[in-house]
DNA sequence: GTCTATATACAGATAGAC
DNA sequence: GTCTATCTGTATATAGAC
């Protein structure tokens, strides 16, 4: 009762196979945080055996780094890229600058989200707290600061942190949505939505009707 | 060399030790996941021998029950009473009803935030995906609900879910800021200067001024 | 390039003494 | 009420064959 074919892997290039493992791995860790990550499964991912993981990767560790730590921080750099780049660009006025803003924070949080887990609640945090430090004065911060530098805007009865926070909570909000409900988002669409909200407020919001009372008449 | 005291436990009621228990198994289950909080570290913060812990708990799965599992329930079950009771109240104005519809998103947030990346991210979803089920109909709807019923808001160029979607973003980002920043929050205060974001919007937003023009007078 | 077999370490869980 | 000692299962990691 056997002759049952093992199904032998394929051959493929060391540079194939390690995406692979990588992509595996990066599955693995984030639903199941680094020490809840198993080999087992990360080689099973990649149609491989444990074992063989040992050619790619010297350690459990250093495939974390490779599959969380590295991609997190290239994510980081675009976004500071980015925002450098918006930074440089002159004469624009506040409205299409808050639109490309909101834009390139949505565009990192998208990127950023499957892994923001790990990094704000556990795993990212023991390896000597980077993210920790990182996220605020690399991302969180620099927004602020372009935000400031928009003349006459926001409304000074407004705190400029309290904008800022919404701004990343909101998109926060949007990625997180996406990543959920299993859909990707369309950034440049989204961001457009929601940067509207900022133009609009949610807006018109004067309800000084009563619960049961009929809607006004349209204005 | 030696004559060294071993720190012997004190003696404490079956209650309390349980309480510390749980304390410890909550502080290390939401930093490492399930899978990655170790029994080693639960005792230890706790105080007392691993062996000791089954005094209280029949296996790790039930201490994480018990420390995890059912405070997000207790949470959810607030939350679902606070809702009913704002259905249940008549004749508010529209603006009371969402400041205190607000401020009952926000305590839930400051309760829940906590567990709220393993709600999302992973061990909770795998013990038969509960949380990904239930707090989506339990809380997002709930609120969506409110939302609807209330005349004349929001102005129908703003989609509800979008609405619904922002306030919670928002209150989200408070809690987790409060999290991440290990300070309390004043919930009612909290509350209150995100309804007035919506109240005002971010409000006045007509930046047509360059970058680099100076602040219009005020208005 | 990929596997099987195995060594080593560690975590969860139990027995039983004090 | 609390511990020490220990068993058993499972995970990481290595050796070496094909």
């Amino acid at each position: 009762m056997d002759g049952e074919e093992r199904p032998r892997r394929r051959r493929l290039s060391a540079e194939a196979r390690r995406e692979l493992i990588i992509d595996a791995a990066r599955d693995v860790f984030v639903e199941n945080g680094q020490a809840g990550g198993r080999l087992r499964d990360i080689a099973e991912r990649a149609g491989i055996t444990e074992a063989y993981l040992y050619r790619y990767f010297t350690s459990k560790t250093e495939l974390y780094h490779a599959a969380v730590y590295e991609p997190v921080e290239r994510i980081i750099d675009d976004f500071e890229a980015n925002i450098d780049e918006l930074t440089a660009t002159a004469g624009m006025t506040g409205a299409e600058l808050v639109g490309r803003l909101n834009e390139i924070m949505l565009e990192f949080m998208v990127a950023a989200v499957p892994y923001l887990g790990l990094a704000l609640f556990s795993d990212l945090a023991l390896e000597d707290s980077f993210y920790a430090a990182a996220i605020g004065p690399r991302v969180y911060d620099r927004t602020r600061e372009l935000l400031a530098a928009i003349k006459g805007w926001p409304d000074r009865r407004v705190d400029l942190d309290v904008v800022n926070h919404a701004m990343w909570s909101l998109n926060y909000g949007v990625a997180l949505d996406g990543l959920l409900r299993g859909v990707d988002i369309d950034v440049h669409r989204a961001a457009k939505r929601v940067t509207q909200l900022y133009l609009l407020g949610i807006p018109q919001f004067r309800p000084d009707a009563r619960r049961s009372a009929r809607p006004p008449a349209a204005s």
